[in-house]
DNA sequence: TTGCCTAATGTAAGCGCTTTCATCAAACTT
DNA sequence: AAGTTTGATGAAAGCGCTTACATTAGGCAA
């Protein structure tokens, strides 16, 4: 049985055999391919061809202890949310020469460190993490292997890793006062869990600076925490507007929180604004396809991704510890947001 | 310098040094636990522990053979067509001890190749692939290598791989067949490129078929064929209703066409269902936020995640050559569709 | 007691690559 | 003509793990 009808996986041995050289010349060939005369790569290339060789990633990491693969830990890919900043981190790794591996904790941090650890045992060079809160053990870990490791999709100076991102509590204060200025005074809100996730954290800040400096108590406005999901933006809308002091604009903690409340007013017969005012945060696609289109906080996702590309790449290659920057985000004033009569 | 302090990654020789056994211990311990004695083993792990020891993937690929991971390529991560099913896929790998390894093509059936390669090298134990419409020296490189590959969200008995899906083409003429009984007579259409998809073929060739039937000539109907994007739905909605026949109903390949059809019907000024009647296909969560809500077609993704999982699974250990399965869609009507006067 | 079986552990051979170092021939120097 | 580069290639070590096989020490039957 010979190497073209085995079928057996071909390995590095049996191109070399079938093109008549040792295996470090084919390894060149793949790899360094200007060290080997042009003949020689012609043999080489053909066997290649003719056996329908591919390198195995996993001999190839531990040999080469290199795997120009990057990994990156969402809270979820369901949503739109991360999407966009993905997709563009994406395309730069890959423009850059890079592989980007992704998973999903499905927004329950304590699967993360066990992501972690998967995405470092499958050889990645660096690693993509959203927001800086987490267990102290998770940041040993990667202190302990120097692993190169960047922040995403928040920003704050007491993250001990660099990060690029926005200042959500900022950016949602600013909504916040917006709001207020169009006269709103009973103010609800739907927030993310805050539990373990500083952007949520951040963003309910932001509702509650903005609310007392503008001389309100900002216990005074209910706040219900639920998972980023539509339904439960739902259902917390529903709840919130059957309860006793009910509000005029209700402020929620991302878009798809926002949509969900949007939805269930229209299945109430509530009509938005008219009835109630609603906001959301991130400007995600769906803000605009909803009727009325939502008022939300814009952040330049893109940019962020491509900016989290190149840093991280930077510290990969040039093994320096990387540098934080921070983004501005902005209103998108819509429809689901009007001034109070 | 000890393995302690030491700042490169530990290796199953440090953990074996620290707990003063022999490799091959420790890795029974890792994966045959039962092979060890309690005492050995508390050992080990208190090593493993201390260490921070994680293994390493590539090494542990090669000397096994298994990785218990599987591959899945898709047309795209971005929209939410393919969300629900993959989540269903990955959970029932999860369940079975497996991990989910998710690359997308970005609808350029070109790259599939490449990222096949991709993911047999990592060591992917199979695979899962989206429709049957591929290269055929894709379907060579697969079999060569016995690789075990299974096709979802189509069903066709044409398929070289066993498949597991429902029939798009019977199922969109199903829904053609509603929208005529509703005496629209105007129809037209927003496909996905058909070229390298037989997904977006079949579906129009359900609804060509469903006119041939009711005696209408199928080539008198406008089709756009465009990529599953919002802004491109939108953008072929406003041709066809600038043309010269203006329609009564316009059929979507998909949700995401549908969606950015109804968006620019409302930028345009026109009511859906009153001016025109809209139809997606595949009952994403955002066909019931729109407003209208969308009529298309129910797939059961999650099943069909399921299912292919279970089947892929079976493939792989018990290295059989696998079993298709048809599922059934089903119609939503939903008020983006209503009867002509 | 002797012999055999079993349970627990160790030894060492790879798995498929990359890369250092050595080799060798051809092409220049002077 | 002899020595020196240079460019192309090969030999072989080793990356971190699993596992077949060898070894050892108890336990038990006879």
């Amino acid at each position: 049985m010979n190497a073209t009808t085995d079928h057996a996986t071909p390995t590095l041995d049996d191109v070399a055999r079938e093109a008549g050289v040792s295996t470090a010349t084919v390894s060149r060939c793949l790899n360094t391919s200007d060290l080997v005369s042009e003949k020689t790569r012609n043999k080489v290339m053909s066997a290649v061809e003719l056996l329908g060789y591919t390198p195995n990633f996993g001999a190839r990491a531990m040999a080469a202890r290199r795997t120009f693969t990057i990994g990156a830990i969402i809270p979820t890919m369901e949503s739109a949310i991360f999407a966009r900043g993905l997709q563009a981190f994406q395309e730069r790794l890959h423009e850059k020469g890079y592989t980007l591996l992704v998973s999903s904790t499905a927004y329950r941090p304590e699967l993360e460190a066990e992501q972690i650890r998967s995405l470092v045992s499958r050889g990645a060079d660096g690693l993509l993490l959203i927001g800086y809160e987490r267990d102290k053990s998770v940041y040993d870990y990667l202190e302990r292997r120097h692993f190169p490791t960047l922040v995403a999709w928040a920003f704050s100076d007491d993250s001990p890793l660099p990060s690029v991102g926005f200042d959500n509590r900022a950016s949602m204060l600013e909504l916040s006062n917006t709001v207020l200025s169009m006269g709103h005074r009973e103010i609800a809100v739907i927030s993310g869990i805050v539990e373990g996730n500083d952007r949520a954290a951040g963003r309910l800040q932001g509702i509650r600076d903005s609310l007392n400096a503008h001389g309100l108590d900002p216990d005074r406005a209910p706040v219900i925490e639920t998972p980023y999901e539509i339904e439960n933006g739902a259902n917390a809308f529903e709840k919130l507007m059957r309860g006793s002091r009910r509000p005029t604009a209700i402020m929620c903690g991302n878009d798809v929180l926002a949509v969900g409340a949007m939805q269930r007013a229209r299945e109430m017969g509530l009509n938005v604004p008219n009835d109630v005012s609603i906001t959301g945060f991130d400007d995600i696609e769906l803000a605009r396809i909803v009727t009325p289109q939502l008022t939300t906080v814009h952040v330049p996702h893109r940019r962020m991704g491509r900016l989290a590309a190149d840093e991280l790449i930077r510290m990969v290659e040039k093994d320096s510890l990387g540098e934080s920057s921070q983004l501005q985000s902005s209103l998108r004033l819509r429809g689901s947001l009007k001034s109070v009569e």
